[in-house]
DNA sequence: ATTTGTATGTAGCATGTGCTACGTTGAATG
DNA sequence: CATTCAACGTAGCACATGCTACATACAAAT
């Protein structure tokens, strides 16, 4: 709460940081809290002395990957301006090899299954990164083509599911 | 098995249809097998009398839904050909008023979270769902657009995941 | 009439889940 | 020196999960 230690403070950060590698390499089906706690170099009854709950954790969690997402995006296509078909190509092409963006890929296509129900915090965090996705877009088209950005992102999200479900 | 009454055969099947009701409105977070009993109308018990695991039953009746899926497309574009962008609208924009779509759509998307990490029965449904979706559309583009079935299909999955997640 | 087999109820098991109660250490603070 | 308090271990609870053992009613076949 508000009468935290700064080391406590360091150390939930630290957690924070593994539990997300861990749901990037392994996904929801295998993230119990004796399996985060693992993960994060603990034991549970540690994880849940350092967070209220598992919501709030894994919360915290989806923030963190959400702001590397977006934060990772301008590496993608370093251009000023780039036509809609550039910007589907250079998001879709780069992620097949790499298996950490691999898996923060599948990772994405799990929280939206989550989120499609109503269910918080994956809803939350799924609009977020759609939003930040589309307002990054719109900044990289021609001026006068912004406004098909959400066109775009619905592109882009298509052709990774796809890549990711092996649809050749 | 070979040895199956004809009457069982038809509680099979009849159970198989209930819970695939059931998995359409309720998704597969409420999915336990009291609650499949429940909405087909008999106890746990004789779930499992009439199915050998719940992993037999949901593959049964995702394979259904699959089958009517694919059926469904036909209603939806009548005409003999059509445009991309034609294709796209009327796949998207049908399904956001009648709940039962929009059910199997939320579904849809629980699958394929399911399915991205490799899991069967999920990733052998999925992709049966988008190569019939892929050639379908195939088969209402113009014929010298033929190839691009596959980037009008990420399209309209793009689209549909956008709509779900009010994306606005 | 006896056997056979389908259909069903009651009860429970083993495991996994998120979470907690209770105790101990060891260092900082008064 | 005494107290306090963060940091941890050990153990377990209550509940949900998929699944099963056991008994039995009842009808069909021999």
């Amino acid at each position: 709460m508000s009468s935290d230690t700064l080391a406590t403070k360091i150390k939930r950060e630290e957690i924070v940081q593994l539990v997300a590698n861990h749901l990037v390499t392994k996904g929801f089906a295998d993230s119990g809290i004796r399996a985060l706690a693992e993960s994060a170099g603990l034991s549970d009854r540690m994880l849940m002395y350092y967070f209220e709950t598992k919501e709030d954790l894994i919360t915290q969690a989806l923030l963190l990957l959400a702001e590397g997402m977006a934060a990772s995006l301008d590496e993608l296509v370093p251009q000023r301006r780039a036509s809609a078909s550039q910007i589907v190509a250079a998001l879709t092409n780069t992620d097949n090899q790499d298996p950490v963006q691999r898996g923060v890929l599948m990772l994405w296509f799990e929280i939206i299954g989550l989120a499609i129900r109503g269910g918080d915090p994956y809803r939350a965090a799924a609009q977020q990164i759609l939003e930040s996705y589309e307002a990054w877009i719109a900044t990289k088209l021609p001026a006068n083509q912004a406004h098909r950005a959400k066109e775009v992102l619905a592109q882009v999200e298509g052709q990774m599911l796809l890549d990711l479900l092996d649809v050749k």
